[in-house]
DNA sequence: CGCGCTAATGCCACTGAGTGGCATAACTGT
DNA sequence: ACAGTTATGCCACTCAGTGGCATTAGCGCG
């Protein structure tokens, strides 16, 4: 068998990647569900570091498959799709937002700063080795990669649907058409993704706490870009 | 020759689709460029027409190219994909938008206001026969169909970088990194997308002005959004 | 320790989106 | 009417994604 160099790949891949969903001790999950978990990060490991060298397009899934000894029909029982694997890591991060909400109480501060603590919360979360580094390839692909970015588009958008959810099941407001919830979620998303931006284009390999930092920046932007002014005579 | 039937579709074509591009008499445009204008309306009113009826991944391209007598290569020359015919009509509008961003002096009020009467200003353009149902029809079909909309978002999210770019360019804001003018977008967009959504899901056929309404509504609810507050004794 | 039981995997064939190349037809201006 | 340009049609091809079915591998139980 090709057993031997099966799982000799770039990163160790016995931590979890469940990112904050249950909080399961998975050094203790039974040997299949490990290896799952193996294979799936795996996948999206060689995923990031083959599409960062040749392109997202310039590699097959046959390609990717071959790489990690897993058939196409397994890659597609464990991933939506081929742009879907190279999101992963970003889709954890609000994985674990939406396990914030359900557990935080209104402290009868805004929604706003309520949200954005659950995101932070959900950040602090993300303790993977090399978690950050995922984060920033996939992102720099996704710069590059239109399809990519768009699947990546859309999960943000799904995800604040599904918040929104959740905050009407939780904290029940009065009235049941108000568009601030919404907008609110939607806001964090935007600034989430300024901050990301940002974060992105840093040099090096930026930290956890910079992204943390960037965030804080776009979070306290946002009343700003509301009331920012253009004088005429600036031209 | 299949001549006879090839034009005989469910609207009328002779109108332009250049939405608010160029604004020229497109009764007087060369008969190459009218009938290239015939097939891209008829492209898009029959395929959504057909995926109304039958579901987005219920037609096939060859189906409706078929249907439009059309060949499948000179679709893929029209549009750059197959969620893309379905987008068009939210499109224009956006076009419309960048349009208006171009020749729009600032007045001393803030820039979110400005980005919206320039948007306002953009579905006063939107003056085609039947543009609200067909807008309509889209988003009714995109929020079936991920594929779509994840294509819709992006195609915002682009479209919002290029007007930042606009913007960058004809007002000079004093710091270039401000994060406010990108955020002032995206809040629009949000805001839009949030006006669409009630907009679409209103009975029967709502009218142009009716979308107006739902956007004024939203963008008076965005400032709430971040100020917003749960009491905790509301569970 | 071995033996069914269940669930994941691999394999194969197939659909359908999207692309490149090249010949052909359709409009253009003179 | 003619030459020049430009869109179109056709053909073959790649590759993402899916369904069905046989096979294998981990699991629990005696």
């Amino acid at each position: 068998m090709a057993l031997a160099r099966k799982w000799r790949l770039p990163l160790g891949y016995d931590q979890a990647m469940t990112a904050g969903l249950p909080p399961t001790d998975n050094g203790r999950l039974p040997l299949r569900e490990r290896k799952k978990l193996r294979m799936r990060q795996a996948l999206i490991d060689t995923a990031l570091e083959v599409f960062t060298t040749r392109g997202f397009s310039g590699v097959t899934l046959d390609e990717l498959c071959d790489a990690v000894d897993v058939s196409k029909r397994t890659f597609f029982r464990n991933f939506a799709s081929k742009e879907d694997v190279a999101m992963a890591p970003t889709q954890d991060l609000w994985r674990a937002f939406l396990d914030e909400l359900e557990t935080r109480e209104p402290d009868g501060r805004p929604l706003a700063e309520m949200l954005q603590q659950a995101l932070f919360a959900a950040l602090e979360r993300m303790t993977e080795e090399g978690w950050n580094r995922r984060v920033l390839l996939s992102r720099r692909l996704a710069e590059k990669t239109p399809s990519m970015d768009a699947h990546g588009l859309r999960f943000c958008h799904e995800t604040s649907r599904t918040a929104l959810g959740t905050l009407h099941r939780r904290l029940h407001f009065p009235a049941p058409d108000d568009l601030r919830p919404q907008l609110a979620l939607d806001l964090l998303v935007a600034a989430f993704h300024c901050a990301l931006d940002r974060w992105t284009h840093r040099p090096d390999t930026p930290t956890r706490s910079d992204l943390a930092t960037d965030m804080r920046n776009a979070f306290t932007a946002l009343p700003g870009s509301l009331t920012l002014t253009v004088n005429p005579q600036a031209r």
